[in-house]
DNA sequence: ATAACTTATTAAAGATCTTTAATAAGTTAG
DNA sequence: CTAACTTATTAAAGATCTTTAATAAGTTAT
């Protein structure tokens, strides 16, 4: 509980951070009132904060009868994020600001394939140092199954099995670090993005190389499952003699494999998530699928279950919404952070 | 934030009954450690509430080499709870102290199907005067749709529908009240009197007279969907022809419905349900379904998801499990209290 | 039996938030 | 132009938690 002087400042600065992040600016008035802390506390800390660079004043406020208030913004170049993509063919970075904006951006060989973890280190080594502002945070998605922020499996690259890189670079470079799966990320990058309302369920999908997989929120968090395998959607039986990843394999090697066929596969596991779950929403990255396929799915599968319940079926640009996801991560890093 | 006196003592309370409740007994220095609060203040709460007879002294602890702390558990009725189950043959009320031990019981014909939410009021009226202890919360559970306390849809009794039952009784007894629909309260009843770890989830399964149902809790939060048609499974496409309620309807009707083909379609849900959400646990009810059968849809799901990613099935008592729900959820709001 | 030591608990001082009162900076009416 | 009023902000007093110091109640060794 925070009730020691310590944690109850840190409490207080998060929630003013938050606060200021979301609204985009406010008074002293609108802080104590939404947080629910007395004034002159909040006067104090905006001082602080203001003293240190953390936040600026903005104005005044037009008059409602008395005294303007003074408006304070957050200073979106108070800290930065890193995001690393851990990609099968490169590896990329993006620096960015509070606000999300990006300040910079590159890639390198994938440390997947050749390098490693060292070559990995020596290269957010390099960012690090080579940024003029201080980077506060650092986010990695990884093409693989995380777990409380340590990797244990990605299919095919051994040399990153049950390893605690959160844990690691958090020791090693001494500043906050999360570890996120790829879609799992996009799945939080696309729900903040669309600033959807707290405890939405969503599916993102996408159609790989290994078949259908799928990124699950459910009323509003991420599911990873039992043993990591929630979204392995390929398996999801769906004909007597096939399942999910069968059916649509099958389309591109017969004849029968129309576009009928696809859609009445996806079809059918939006009207099986739809049956399970009742998401609100279910994402297809944009270069899958048409839109005039999704419309094609949407009345396709509303002869499964009752039209009202079923999802909006929606396209996004999946490594938009990942990278969003990242930088969302990294922006819950910096609201925490005390180390400044 | 809990920063004014009166959220922060509320606060504090509340953290140390549930503590209690949970470890059975601690001492000031445990609850101090344990909650991160000073002492003295442990020590000044710790009085207060063992001179309102909230909690009482169990005696002193065997000594470590110094002085011999003294023990505290929470008086188990201080407060008492009362569950009442709406079912379409009858209506069953509970009484039940802090930590769940039974006091008394009983039956009325079923408000559903006569009499409506005057008799129901009635009811619960004369339960909560003729209860020598004061009741300090109230749990309902019906055989419907509910969001946030407010009853919209129970199957063909319309007098129910869109009813805010839980402000509405709030509002009548000033007591603190919940209303759940009673799948979710059983799923919620058998994770927390399995002691399942924060987090998990679950399928709670059950076959009635309108087709296979579900409830589902998902990373430890009961899952509602979007148009609160979560679990309606009946619905899942699992043949060319089929769904999940078809084929199981299918197996009383024809040659066709034996018991290997209700095995295979109840296998092919399971693996369903593990490709997408991965749960930790599905129930049956175990009147509904035999050991033996939980031993041969576990084999025959294998054949469609690696066996290691599959989900403990169990048989559970439903009945219990709902009781245990209701309960939960009572304790919760007696945590919470602040009207003693 | 008692001094030295260990551990629990309370007392006192310090820190910090809230509440109340006072002051500051505006607008409006005469 | 100024008095009266409104709203924002700061100052002072009060409340309550934490930290530090003191006291209490034990155990152990001599």
């Amino acid at each position: 509980m925070d009730t020691t002087p310590k944690t109850l400042h840190k409490a207080i600065i998060s929630s003013i951070r938050k606060s200021l992040l979301e609204l985009g600016s406010a008074t002293k008035a609108e802080l104590s009132e939404k947080l629910d802390i007395s004034f002159p506390t909040i006067s104090k800390f905006l001082s602080q904060m203001e003293k240190g660079g953390e936040i600026f004043s903005v104005g005044l406020d037009e008059s409602s009868g008395g005294r303007r208030a003074k408006r304070y913004a957050y200073n979106p170049e108070y800290m930065l994020g890193l995001a690393v993509f851990l990609e099968k063919t490169e590896t990329n970075y993006t620096i960015f600001n509070c606000v999300g904006e990006v300040k910079e951006q590159g890639e390198t060989p994938s440390v997947l394939v050749d390098g490693g973890v060292n070559l990995l280190t020596k290269f957010i080594e390099e960012i690090v140092a080579e940024t003029p502002s201080k980077i506060c945070s650092i986010a990695i998605g990884v093409p693989g199954s995380v777990d409380n922020g340590k990797i244990f499996y990605v299919p095919g690259y051994e040399d990153f099995h049950d390893l605690d890189l959160e844990g690691y670079y958090e020791d090693y470079f001494s500043i906050p670090v999360v570890v996120e799966n790829d879609i799992n990320a996009a799945v939080l990058g696309f729900s903040h993005h669309n600033r959807m309302k707290d405890n939405q369920s969503l599916i993102y999908m996408y159609f790989g190389q290994n078949g259908p997989g799928a990124g699950l929120m459910i009323n509003g968090d991420v599911v990873r499952g039992k043993t990591f395998f929630a979204g392995e959607v390929s398996f999801v039986p769906q004909y007597k003699e096939q399942n999910f990843g069968q059916a649509l394999e099958n389309r591109s090697s017969t004849k029968e494999g129309s576009v009928e066929y696809q859609i009445d596969s996806i079809s059918r596991f939006v009207a099986t998530c739809t049956a399970i779950i009742n998401p609100h929403t279910v994402i297809f990255s944009n270069d899958e699928i048409e839109t005039e396929m999704l419309s094609k799915v949407a009345i396709e599968s509303s002869k499964y279950i009752p039209a009202e319940h079923l999802p909006e079926l929606t396209v996004s640009e999946w490594k938009q919404d990942y990278l969003y996801g990242l930088q969302r991560l990294c922006l819950d890093l910096m609201i925490m952070n005390d180390g400044v």
